[in-house]
DNA sequence: CTGTTAGCGCTTTCAT
DNA sequence: ATGAAAGCGCTAACAG
């Protein structure tokens, strides 16, 4: 069925030497005579031959493949980060095994488990909502874990996030400076580590600030534009002074400005709205949505070089934070 | 370094039976007495027995893996292709290699080649930029090459596609009823098959409608937001009686939207603008876009599905259009 | 029903 | 500097 490929052997024939040698050319290992080598070479790009990966990793135990596991690459934030990855992997010749889970912990962990059938030789795992002593599980029976969202784990390779906590605060911080005491936090699902990041650093921006007991509120919500607007809905029909919106992410932030609409609620004048990740969604909507700029390219290709520094050699923990940083446009000037 | 995995033969070993008949009871195949059977899956499940997926495939070439090149899985578009994909692969047990080109067509060769060195089972190419007699050497020489919005070449398994012809079409006779006649396309960059198709579905709309000389006109643009502000900003500037301004795709109609602001030309009172693919951006800038809806998500399920027939032996070749159809919103009621 | 033998295509010894 | 032999972990083909 499919044209029979050209192996090794059919080019050390070919050429008069040995396997052997051909090996040695292909991989640049050990002494050649320089007229053996040029020979060789001719024959392999005569014959159109190109090394049969499988069965050299059957051997060297090396795929030079990592998997990259996300909830959604639908999902913008991961799209990107993923985009960032896969850079950072065919620049050292490596390639990305993809999988999705929507955050549904069964999927999560048989996705790790058919990935690592194919014998990759690490795993990117974006966002995990496994528990921590699950995930810990994982990460000591599999070397070569680099975490993505997510907090260190024991036996992880290292972990790379946005700095949630202090750009929340940035946020808040903003609101503040410009006035805005009566705020609402959309939070989000509850349950990841991205947003318990958010909210303690919603938190402790609060605490420093002394506002007075009930300015600022917490309101869970899903986390898309629905969730947003609904939640938005609600918070704009019982809380008919609130001045300012601060969303999980960009898409809550979608949904909170159409509530404002709807509620015949000016943004900025009425209520500020604030997001979360700067996706491409963010400068599109009207009013531009001032949000906080996570990293995303940066976080994927930083996560991939921790994997392939990993696989060079390199040891200890790594725990990278990169800096999350507040983009100001008209939605909270 | 990594801990070393258990093998066929511990299993055998242990279970006091051969590793064929291991083997067997792995893959289901051939008559087993029960109670071995019983026993050999005991071992398997106390020793934490994975079978090694490489050694497997180097003796089976299969590696129930598909390759799946796109320009960007940045692009919504192509986040929501290869979303449709993965899940199509992984209900049937494959996963999926991913590559991004950035339609440069070197990038997409070597990508092509690098993913055929892993031996995956097949290819799933999306909007390629090679040459169709390039495309059609290496879809001679590789089986199993599936297009994604291309036509189908010599070689290939099929090719799947939304019907962009039609889809622009509709969009053109849209405008004519609400008696927007004066309309200029922004069309993209020139080269690729979607950006022919559509081009073909405006001429034949406009010839249809047998509109004056000079009411309909072409221009071309970059295909993204910037483009779309830089060329609507030109045409609005030297047309000021424009009526309609048809888009490339969401991200060209949103940089028009830009562009009509600046213009003080209001949407879609003084100039209608429509989109192209009803990306997650589409409902969410003010005015909602009225655009053409591309099945995204399946375009990449059926994709799949094609190749998974394929590889389990249906024969022919096949096109596969997906209906594209004008979802109206604001921007052009 | 189950075991033995061979071999997938490559690299790693160990010779020469 | 090059070759021969062995084996990675698994399954296909043939025995029994």
């Amino acid at each position: 069925m499919r044209a029979p490929r050209i192996t090794i052997s059919d080019v050390a024939r070919e050429a008069k030497v040995s396997t052997q040698t051909v090996s040695r050319v292909l991989n640049g290992k050990g002494e050649i005579r320089p007229e053996t080598r040029e020979h060789v070479l001719a024959v392999i790009d005569r014959l159109g031959y190109r090394p049969n990966a499988l069965a050299r990793s059957l051997v060297t135990n090396r795929t030079a493949t990592v998997g990259v596991i996300v909830p959604d690459i639908g999902n913008p934030f991961f799209a990107d980060v993923v985009r960032g990855a896969e850079d950072t992997a065919r620049e050292h010749g490596f390639n990305v095994l993809l999988c999705n889970t929507d955050q549904i912990p069964e999927r999560e962990e048989s996705a790790f488990l058919a990935i690592e059938d194919k014998w990759v030789d690490g795993i990117i795992l974006c966002a995990s909502r496994l528990p921590d002593e699950r995930l810990a599980q994982l990460t000591r029976r599999r070397q070569g874990v680099v975490l993505v969202s997510h907090e260190p784990v024991e036996g992880a390779v290292g972990a790379v996030r946005a700095d949630d906590e202090a750009g929340t605060m940035q946020a808040v911080q903003h609101l503040l400076a410009r006035g805005r005491r009566r705020i609402t936090f959309l939070a989000g699902k509850p349950g990841g580590p991205s947003h318990r990041a958010r909210l303690r650093g919603f938190e402790r921006a609060i605490l420093a600030a002394a506002l007075e007991p009930g300015e600022a509120q917490v309101q869970y919500c899903v986390s898309n534009p629905t969730g947003g607007y609904l939640a938005a809905r609600d918070v704009l029909d019982t809380r008919r002074d609130v001045e300012a919106l601060l969303c999980f992410n960009d898409l809550v932030a979608i949904g909170a400005l159409r509530a404002c609409v709807e509620a015949k609620q000016t943004v900025p004048e009425d209520v500020y709205v604030i997001g979360f990740d700067d996706s491409i969604l963010a400068s599109m909507v009207q009013p531009q949505l001032t949000t906080v700029r996570r990293p995303k390219q940066e976080v994927g290709a930083r996560a991939m070089e921790l994997l392939l520094d990993y696989l060079n050699g390199s040891t200890g923990q790594h725990d990278i934070v990169l800096p999350a940083k507040l983009v100001i446009r008209a939605s909270a000037p």
